[in-house]
DNA sequence: CTATAGATGTTAGAATACATGACATAAGAA
DNA sequence: TTCTTATGTCATGTATTCTAACATCTATAG
């Protein structure tokens, strides 16, 4: 009944915040190195994925073991499939009014 | 990664109200009539898996035909597999602090 | 027809959660 | 040492959720 479960963005930064172990400070700031890409909100929340849940946890161990932000992002950026989906790119478009030092 | 996706209660009840259609109102009605049962946070807030918004949705399909909820348990009761496991059991436990009309 | 019960809307007030921005700081890198 | 990175913490404002209460509408029982 419900599409890719896996690639919903439902829930809000605390509820992964505890899921992950990482601090509500840690996830925004990953946002900020675009690591990661949360949705969001009209009133501007952030909305998460399962897979946005996995990928916080690899950045967590690369982390852990030292590896610089700039580095990781680099990483996925290798890694991801650099095909982007039209969907993705207008979901990227409506976001991006909202990214860290946006205007409110 | 992560053990049953469709399990996991993540989404806060906004969340739940948006994907379903419904509204916060019903949502908690028929959690009061026992038709759901929610995580709760230790400060009370609810928490929805997917398979709760699965059976949300077909609570609501029976409502429009205008199935009460007293029926539409009985056909939950029914249809569930009587084996309750005992994780659920503790969850239920645990829930029973916030159910409601139940203390705050 | 009237009274009751079921389902839902709406509102009020309090508590919790989240957002952004700023300041602090520890550990490395330059 | 000085700058950068990563993170903590705090302040302030908005958003979300919670419960309880009251209103309303519909269907059913009497």
């Amino acid at each position: 009944m419900i599409e890719s479960l896996r690639e919903k963005k439902v829930m809000m930064i605390g509820t992964v915040a505890e899921i992950t172990g990482l601090s509500e400070r840690q996830i925004r700031y990953y946002e900020q190195k675009k690591l990661i890409s949360p949705f969001r909100t009209a009133t501007g929340n952030r909305k998460y994925s399962f897979s946005d849940i996995e990928k916080l946890i690899e950045i967590a161990e690369k982390v852990e073991e030292g590896v610089r932000t700039s580095e990781i992002l680099e990483d996925l950026n290798r890694t991801e499939k650099s095909s982007i989906s039209n969907k993705e790119l207008i979901q990227g478009q409506i976001n991006s009014h909202f990214r860290q030092s946006g205007k409110r």
